[in-house]
DNA sequence: TAGCTACGGCTTTGCCG
DNA sequence: GGCAAAGCCGTAG
């Protein structure tokens, strides 16, 4: 059977254009999905708009088209039900399989408006939206609320418990001028009260902050609960301010330790910055306010230590309210900056115009493909499987990794093909529904593990050039905002398709994406091989090519200049790339008769290069390397614009010297779980030898340091605990012992679980073994260090220099 | 409120004798 | 004590 049935589908009826969805039997919405053919393309948007929780821009905007929305299309939570109408998928689901000659009648659906995105289709239902950041202070272990601080485009302001006599003295003190409003309260509810009325006069359409959800938004709802008030942060209805309602999120394996809830604030949405910049595929150190406020805006919290935040916090609001204040309403500013700096709130807009998912679904790939999906093979009249009946049984390989070799290296240039599943999705026609009607071809595209697929009809591709073209167009316009949603977008679609949450899953579509991959990328490095040049290394859709001096030399007119050289290096490598590109335009058009999107481009040209060889073996290693790029003299460095582009500069650990950027992947300084020691040396190692400077000296003198306890700072590790601490049974790692250890110290001076260390653990090495940060008085084992963290790195590199610790130190470094 | 696989390094654990 | 396997984490793409 076919994954993929077609339907007749029922004809037009009678219009219903004023139908209001708010029915909640699962009979009525089939009732009303039957209807829902008859909509309006404005129609359908404001069902859209309905389970988003209908921003205001978006409202005002259909309303100004003539579209009516009740108050209840303004509240109603339903959203997963409310995208299922949209994709047109819920009322096929649960009906019967259909019949033999339902299968074989192709009918176009009575879907009269054009059914695609909207913010491609038109940039008027482009919304903007209001925001407002807030952020609250309490006592940790009472969870007694201090403050709350919002800052928004009009005001800023920070309300605060105290009782009159702070009241007098800071009312005193916020004159006119001043920033800073305080307003000091008597008791918690007050305080809520009074945050809640400014929400309401403010009446922002998103809530913004920091873990805004799960810690902000919880905590004022347990404190609420503690006060038998209403949490009611919601627009109104009839009046009313709505509530929030809450929704726990599914358990998912055992790896879970707390408990994670989705809000739905009737009328506005919460937006976290975190999540926000995570599905955004920004990488930090982590996610820590601090660590990517200075990342990002250059500044960081108020409170100097921010690791004993707590106490200080609890001090700052007996003896210094101000201060407190200040501090507060800091961190809601950060945020602002951060999604002001980032156009975060934008890039939440675009994503959600494109996948037709919520603002604050920040995952939801599935959702996302189908949303894209459905309504494309409905309108041809065919029907998606249901969820689960993909087969799991086989599976598919991922990318191509090449064997290395390792060494040190002169101009290694790296070519990579642009977006090499898509386009392969594109050229070969890799779709569920070109696979279902590839039985009916006399000579299909063919796939791999069985894999074939129909000339025509395919959809994912025509998917995935609507997209491409956009994103084109987006670059073109600078809206580096869209251009990313976009990528990600696009990107997503192959991981999709190789999971069971997906609908679509089929070995056959995911081996003819991969396996074609590995095609490509084996013959690629064939091909310039060819062409004579060494192929030192290849990742999934990468080669990294080794230019050889004599070509340079014929290239450059045996200039000696670095910058003539480096532009002849370049030149190599571009045409290297178009040769590749059009060598596979003519071969795949030859075999299968089909235009080729593959495209290879330069994509960059390391003077020094580093592939390791797999410690203790001479084999070369893969997803490992180091090099060092020449930065044009041209250069300017605009900030940091560029951090939604390809590489984000110091996410890929990447550093600047006078005219070159050392690049690092996957060695110890890109790794967060060795010791900044360790990190920091590699890449002062590194950069000394590819800059032809001495280094012993620089290293007998780190050791020296190291024991004199001069480095004791840079030996922290920090390592994430991926589940909960009792469930380490089969193995007990060093950074477990050190957290049980916490544990154990915590409890015995009668402290709550830390929640800013749940997850988390810093620790260094001690004789006595891995010993918590927090609790320990042991002095560090500089041994350790210098046998575990500074050796392997030395040697890996000292090695192709003809060089080593051994020799640096003696046989017994210890002796030293 | 379901994107994927490939890979390396370090550690502990299990097994051998 | 020596060795291989398994567990765990973080990373590349």
């Amino acid at each position: 059977m076919p994954a993929i049935s077609s339907t007749a589908d029922a004809s037009a009826s009678q219009s219903n254009k004023g139908e209001r969805l708010s029915q909640r039997s699962a009979a009525a919405w089939r009732v009303a999905e039957t209807k829902l053919k008859n909509f309006s393309h404005e129609q359908v948007l404001a069902l859209y708009v309905r389970t988003t929780n209908a921003m205001g821009e978006i409202r005002r905007k259909l309303i100004a088209a003539g579209v009516e929305l009740s108050e209840a299309d303004v509240r109603a939570p339903d959203r997963f039900l409310m995208e299922r109408f949209i994709t047109g998928s819920l009322a096929f689901e649960s009906e019967a399989e259909p019949s033999a000659a339902e299968k074989s009648t192709h009918t176009q659906s009575s879907l009269s408006a054009p059914f695609c995105n909207p913010r491609i289709k038109s940039a008027e239902f482009r919304p903007t939206l209001s925001a407002l950041s807030f952020d609250i202070e309490t006592d940790r272990k009472a969870e007694q609320l201090y403050s709350i601080a919002a800052y928004s485009t009009h005001s800023s302001k920070v309300f605060m418990l105290g009782d009159a006599q702070w009241r007098e003295k800071l009312t005193a003190r916020a004159d006119v001028n001043a920033p800073l409003l305080i307003e000091v309260l008597p008791n918690e509810r007050a305080v809520i009260s009074a945050f809640l009325d400014h929400v309401a006069e403010v009446d922002p359409d998103v809530l913004i902050g920091w873990n805004v959800v799960n810690f902000d938004l919880r905590c004022l709802q347990r404190i609420c609960d503690r006060l038998k008030m209403k949490l009611t942060l919601g627009r109104c209805v009839g009046g009313e301010p709505q509530a929030i309602l809450w929704r726990e999120a599914r358990e998912r394996g055992s790896a879970k330790k707390t408990e994670r809830y989705y809000a739905t604030i009737p009328g506005r949405c919460a937006l976290d910055g975190i999540e926000l910049m995570r599905s955004a595929t920004y990488a930090f150190e982590n996610f820590s306010l601090e660590t990517v406020a200075r990342e990002v805006l250059g500044r960081g919290k108020l409170i100097e230590d921010v690791e004993q935040r707590g106490a200080e916090i609890s001090t700052l609001f007996t003896e210094d309210k101000e201060a407190l204040a200040r501090y507060n309403l800091e961190d809601c500013k950060l945020v602002w900056d951060i999604f002001l700096e980032e156009k975060l709130i934008e890039f939440a807009i675009e994503k959600s115009l494109l996948t037709g998912l919520a603002l604050d679904r920040y995952g939801g790939s599935v959702a996302a493909l189908d949303f894209l999906y459905l309504p494309r093979l409905h309108r041809r009249g065919f029907v998606a499987p249901a969820l689960g009946s993909g087969d799991t049984t086989n599976v598919s390989p991922g990318g191509y990794v090449l064997d290395s070799e390792p060494g040190i290296f002169d101009n290694v240039v790296v070519l990579d093909f642009k977006s090499l599943y898509p386009s392969i999705i594109r050229t070969f026609h890799v779709d569920p529904l070109a696979l279902a009607l590839a039985t009916d071809e006399p000579r299909p595209i063919e796939g791999f593990d069985g894999g074939k697929f129909a000339r025509e009809g395919a959809i994912l591709p025509e998917l995935i050039a609507t997209l491409w073209a956009a994103r084109d167009r987006a670059k073109l316009a600078g809206d580096g905002i869209m251009s990313q949603a976009i990528k990600i977008i696009m990107n997503s679609f192959y991981g999709v398709l190789g999971t069971s949450g997906c609908r679509f899953l089929d070995t056959r579509l995911v081996s003819s994406i991969t396996k074609r991959g590995h095609q490509i990328i084996l013959d690629s490095k064939r091909f310039i091989e060819e062409q004579g040049f060494r192929v030192i290394y290849g990742d999934t859709d990468s080669v990294f090519v080794l230019i050889p001096e004599k070509a340079i030399d014929v290239e450059s007119g045996d200039s000696s200049a670095p910058a003539v050289r480096a532009q002849a290096v370049e030149r190599i490598g571009e045409r290297l790339a178009t040769r590749m590109t059009d060598w596979w335009r003519d071969r795949i058009m030859m075999e299968q008769g089909v235009d080729s999107y593959l495209e290879m481009e330069f994509e960059t040209h390391f003077t020094k290069f580093l592939m390791p060889t797999i410690r203790g073996t001479d084999a070369g290693s893969k997803k490992r390397y180091a090099g060092m790029v020449r930065i044009p003299d041209s250069f300017s460095d605009n900030s940091r614009t560029d951090l939604l582009s390809e590489n984000a500069a110091l996410v890929d650990g990447i550093e600047k010297s006078e005219r070159y950027r050392l690049v690092f992947k996957g060695l110890e300084s890109v790794r967060t779980d060795w010791s900044p020691l360790a990190r920091e040396f590699q890449r002062e190692l590194y950069r000394r030898i590819f800059l032809g400077e001495a280094y012993a000296e620089y290293l007998y003198c780190l050791v020296d340091d190291l024991r004199a306890g001069r480095l004791d700072d840079k030996l922290v590790f920090r390592k994430r605990l991926r589940r909960r601490l009792d469930e380490y049974v089969k193995n007990v790692p060093p950074h477990i012992q050190a957290a049980r250890k916490a544990q154990r110290a915590r409890s015995e001076q009668g402290f709550v679980a830390n929640e800013a260390e749940s997850g988390w653990i810093e620790y260094i090495m001690t004789r006595t073994g891995a010993e918590p940060i927090r609790f320990t008085t042991q002095k560090p084992d500089y041994e350790f260090y210098i046998e575990r963290q500074i050796e392997p790195i030395a040697d890996a590199i000292l090695g192709f220099v003809g060089d080593s610790m051994e020799k640096l130190f003696g046989r017994q470094i210890g002796l030293f």
